[in-house]
DNA sequence: GGTTAGCACTCTAGAGCTTAGAGTGCTAAT
DNA sequence: ATTAGCACTCTAAGCTCTAGAGTGCTAACC
């Protein structure tokens, strides 16, 4: 399974090339480009070889190489270079999160995304921040009008919800402080993905008179939670149909259907993830969705206090910026966490 | 500038085709399909005097005709027929409204806007609603921990805004209770784009205390409020690029990158509105967007209480089935103010 | 042995040509 | 005023041809 040194620069060179111009890489181009200190006639022979092992590609007989998904892979795992982004763009990147302003995550998190697309030209991805990690930490309900109140749910996270509720007519304002009391002391500390079962259970003794008040307003939250789960920010989805591979109508519609279906995306986005520097790279069709598997995805979880609560993703084409992306996505996360 | 009718009957002859098939309609297509009782030939010379007129174009020579945009205007002024939709399509309009179930406005406009879409196989855009034009009701700011309070504004027409801010540290609760007290007492009923002007000035005297605090929570407001104009739904945005029109990249990217700048899309369905039953049509080069001046907009106001509060529109290219554009707009609309 | 020059071979993209088909405009007949 | 007939025009699609890029193989070279 080892590679040569030759051939592993060899591939490093197809990559780099064939990621910088989108064209197959001829044995010519490498010598000339990448001056190894061979013929081209040497080249061609190890790039046979390196088809025949399945790294490269050939489009046609008379065509050069490109990477294969085995090639990117390999080179993702063992060739790809560090990268530093230059000052500015550590300062673009420091600047959004700067600001001495009250802000929600939401709006920050909007930025991020934005941002991590334009430094990158490609689209970016954000799953969460998702609630069900975090810890309760108070919960408040104000009136609004007769029928509706304003429910709000903050998290140690730092994370806030807030939901517009019916409140039944017979309930006083006396009586409904002394609800928010009770649930508030009840609640602390509580991982916020355990509250809804165990509380249904447990109030429905305690609160028994308002027990249908209470239980529409944790369906409600329960719903709210749902969706907040498959809450996905994208950001320059327009980017990633700059790339040459989508000159083909039909990819780019199939792309944005799929922009349009956040349960997809967050799904996506949530496998497990495992790799080196907490950064996970799927590439074509190691991604499970179809309209992506031509696509590759860098990405790397992001936590709110301790708690892991998103993920952060850039997706672009296969014949992708890897390293560039990489230290983006290390950049973007390390600065976020640091709030 | 009168059409004779038959005239009329051939340039609708030629809309209602071309629409349908996209496809340069022929003075054979026109006498087989639509039996006027008149030879080709005959149309033939008709289709020639349209041509003169400017309400019909020819590709090139040995082409059929497709209607300019001059003669679309004929049409949708003088000659769209009315459509009514069927019990189902209805059906469907009436069903997300009558949910009874307590719902943010935002909701049911998000909804909305995917139902236009989806019944009508284009772009829908919905602008709104706009905080500004309504009266103040209520306002509350509810602590949520030592540095932070979630401010709360309620408008009579339902409309609902929050908003983090930050909190002095001096200020007491007691003393945050007045405060909010007195500026619920002084708003009341205030058209909620004239307070901020004029608060700052008058309260500057009454809560000079506190004048930091305030003008700081007033900027937010008035930064969340310039934001809020241009708030912009987008329902089945890659519905519009399933049109033969855009057949071509460049012309789905260079809307898709409106689609993304919403300021944009605010300005142009901010015009001012006068149309027949309030329904206005842009067609083509009568939009100011270069991005859309292939398309063409129909548009219509509505209403919270009783004040115009934003705006629905439904993107489509030029060719486009008005008439049941028009019909389904009027639905939603007519249904949603309902509420 | 590994490396390289040389060369015949392959394949694609793009240009140029050809043709069927659709539709016209005009003229002359009705 | 209407229509049949016909020559004419234009496009889209299929074909052929060619230049150019790149290969794989062989034989020579170090």
């Amino acid at each position: 399974m080892g590679l040569s040194v030759r051939k592993m620069e060899i591939l490093q060179a197809v990559v780099t090339d064939y990621v910088k111009t989108a064209q197959p890489v001829g044995s010519r181009t490498i010598a000339r480009r990448y001056k190894m200190g061979f013929s081209p006639a040497t080249i061609r022979n190890e790039m046979a070889d390196l088809e025949e092992m399945g790294y490269l590609l050939q489009p046609h007989t008379s065509a050069g190489r490109i990477p294969s998904q085995k090639g990117y892979r390999y080179y993702v795992d063992e060739l790809m270079p560090e990268v530093q982004l230059d000052d500015e763009e550590k300062q673009r990147i420091c600047g959004i999160f700067s600001y001495e302003k009250v802000r929600e995550i939401e709006d920050i998190i909007r930025q991020a995304s934005r941002l991590a697309s334009s430094l990158t030209n490609y689209t970016s991805l954000i799953l969460g921040p998702r609630l069900k990690k975090s810890a309760f930490k108070q919960l408040q309900i104000m009136p609004i009008d007769r029928q509706r109140g304003l429910l709000v749910l903050v998290a140690d996270t730092g994370i806030m919800k807030n939901k517009v509720i019916n409140l039944p007519q017979a309930l006083s304002q006396g009586e409904l402080n002394r609800i928010v009391t009770y649930l508030n002391r009840r609640l602390e500390g509580l991982t916020i993905d355990r509250i809804t079962a165990r509380l249904i259970r447990e109030l429905r003794r305690d609160l028994y008179h308002h027990i249908n008040f209470l239980e529409a307003t944790f369906t409600l939250l329960d719903e709210s939670l749902a969706e907040d789960e498959s809450r996905v920010f994208l950001g320059g989805t327009t980017n990633i149909f700059n790339q040459p591979e989508f000159g083909n109508i039909e990819k780019v519609k199939s792309l944005l259907m799929l922009f349009e279906q956040h349960s997809l995306l967050a799904n996506l986005l949530s496998r497990p993830l495992t790799g080196v520097n907490g950064i996970t790279i799927k590439i074509g069709r190691e991604n499970i969705l179809e309209e992506v598997q031509e696509c590759s995805l860098v990405m790397t979880t992001y936590c709110l206090g301790k708690e892991v609560v998103g993920t952060i993703g850039i997706l672009g084409p296969t014949r992708m910026e890897y390293s560039r992306v990489v230290a983006v996505l290390q950049q973007v996360v390390g600065q976020f966490e640091r709030l």
